[in-house]
DNA sequence: CGGAAATGCGGACAACCGTACACATAATGT
DNA sequence: ACATTATGTGTACGGTTGTCCGCATTTCCG
């Protein structure tokens, strides 16, 4: 009866996480095959779920999209937030920051790439538009708690533009270059 | 015999920009319906040739993305030379270079919503990254000519920036926001 | 002038996709 | 215990798309 290694009892109406898995597996096929891969068959065979299952849970596929972006922003900040809380009060933002920028473009490239994608899909879907403002925000806030509010603000931007130039960039940039800018910004 | 207003031949083999013109319909295609509305037989509507057109001049669609993306790097870079050159030597670049923010994302947001689109659409295309890479690196080129070395490039990514996140927003982010931090960048 | 090459054109086809629907099964409330 | 509801599953259909191919037309060049 049980199917997958693990007792998760699977299938029937019970399968709680359902959803956010198939919101998680948009997430992963989107960074592998790109916004043109985003189809509700390739999803399903993402999240290992038949097709029907990926069209009850969300209707549509914006409301898939949808999901992703949120969860993907959502994952984001978190991660940043993750940083900073491991932060020591008295650490050297510039170079922690850099080095925050260097493994989201290393280690995590993919999972950066993803989450540019789908953050560029909202250029275009006014039902989109409010989670991509809400995520940069919420980056603005959490680098704001550590200084000002400009700077904040100003270190989101300065975040989205070194990640993006870096993230489609074969060869690596020098994490000085990344610090001395990150630097700049924090000499208000 | 004459089709349009200018003097064109038109029709048959002589048609000599008819390859740039279905680069920028597709620019056009892209600025209105997003990348998702990006085909063959849309291009072809827009750029009032018929399918088979299309097909000829760009094999395959993907020819046709790299184009529309080439073109639109070099509009954009085109522009900030533009900006660049009529600049009288004794300006405030802060307060010009945000002029020039806020009228990408005015006037000229539906332009500048479809350049970064085709931008991030490079993230999952291998053929289209050494365009974006040297899109970026002209833009910070212009900009280093007016600076130096490191500034200009901090300056490529803030604007990267500042356009990306500024342009999806729906209430205009205000000037001086984007001065101050173009001036924070300025004063290394 | 005449053939070769380039370009333009319309249609066709196979593949894929989003979505809807009908039915099965487990949970829930009374 | 049973009806109602929520969730899961397989399948089918209409529509769209990328790409290809045959043929027409114009230019080019010797």
């Amino acid at each position: 009866m049980d199917r997958g290694g693990t007792a998760r009892r699977g299938r029937g109406p019970t399968d709680p996480d359902r959803r956010d898995r198939i919101a998680r597996a948009a997430i992963t096929v989107v960074a592998r095959q790109g916004i043109a891969g985003l189809t509700h068959r390739r999803v399903a065979a993402e999240a290992e779920v038949p097709l029907g299952s990926t069209t009850y849970h969300f209707a549509t596929l914006d409301d898939l999209v949808a999901a992703a972006l949120e969860k993907a922003a959502e994952r984001s900040v978190a991660e940043l937030r993750t940083w900073a809380d491991a932060l020591p009060p008295d650490a050297d933002l510039a170079e922690e920051l850099a080095a925050f920028v260097v493994r989201s473009v290393g280690e995590k490239r993919a999972d950066t790439m993803a989450e540019y994608n789908l953050y560029a899909l909202a250029l275009h879907r006014p039902q989109l538009r409010r989670a991509a403002v809400a995520w940069d925000d919420a980056l603005a806030d959490v680098l704001r708690a550590r200084t000002d509010p400009l700077t904040g603000r100003m270190l989101g931007v300065l975040l989205c533009g070194l990640l993006m130039q870096a993230v489609l960039r074969d060869d690596p940039v020098p994490c000085a270059e990344i610090e001395a800018q990150v630097r700049r910004a924090l000499e208000g």
